[in-house]
DNA sequence: TTCGCAAGTGAGAATGGTTCTCACTGTACA
DNA sequence: TGTACAGTGAGAACCATTCTCACTTGCGAA
């Protein structure tokens, strides 16, 4: 149950949490903006500021539940953490995002940091490409 | 000189690109913000419009002269486009940046965006830690 | 259950980085 | 050298995100 999530954090449990938390659970699209958020929300008659939307996509980032990404050209999408550590690969014509966990790549990123003295903290890997053929429906216009 | 490297991608050679140009392969920090780049030429007596630093900058990465890097937290960064490929290592604490290249971590993303069904274009790697010990001034304060 | 108040919220203003607009200027080819 | 047209500077516009502030709500204490 989300407000067991929200307890559990730390967090007051209050409507526009749970709203968008369980959005994030439920929607089709693993990878939401927050303007996307705000505007399902809206859609289905949500009265939620987006400034509130932000907000709490912060806390619940702080609290782990969820993760920022910034992939280029601006785009900040929002994740749900469940499951294990992966990286993303995004296609620069449809902006459908795949996931992936290689663990030669994240060994290798322990090494170099510390080859380099850092201690390493955090990592964000991306790859650009386009998906094949039908199954990027950018290509099909 | 370069005025050459201007005409060779199909620039016209102007005061402003010169002058942002040859900060650019001069300047003691290899990665530099557009407000940084601006803020440089304004102290040393240049008047050029934020406006053209943002134009030239955008020119000169679509010929191929500079590269962009976004990083989290949103900085981001132009850097001179030579010598081969790499990726970057960001100090969390005062934000030195470090570059580093990996053979297998190339090879790697290859076999997975083809596996993905994907045509890889690009890629962005960044590690986040933080540096050792006297070298990162942050931690000196 | 009800109360009190700190924490949370919505609307809209503010911010900060980046891009656009527009009248003026400078480059480069004839 | 003249001229057309790309380039420029200043500031307005833009867009995502954050802040402000008056109002509301969750929840521990009574």
């Amino acid at each position: 149950m989300e407000s067991e999530e929200l307890r559990n954090v730390g967090l007051k449990v209050t409507t526009p949490r749970l709203k968008i938390l369980s959005l994030l659970e439920s929607a089709k699209a693993k990878h939401m903006t927050a303007e996307t958020i705000y505007r399902q929300l809206s859609e289905s008659g949500e009265v939620i500021g987006l400034a509130t939307v932000y907000r709490a996509l912060a806390q619940f980032e702080a609290a782990g539940l969820i993760t920022r990404h910034q992939f280029e050209g601006g785009q900040t999408v929002f994740e749900l953490e469940r499951g294990p550590h992966h990286d993303h690969i995004v296609c620069v014509r449809c902006g459908r995002v795949e996931e992936f966990y290689d663990k030669v790549i994240e060994d290798r990123q322990r090494e170099i940091a510390e080859k380099l003295g850092f201690t390493l903290s955090d990592h964000a890997l991306t790859l650009y490409g386009e998906c094949s053929g039908g199954a990027c429906p950018a290509k099909n216009g």
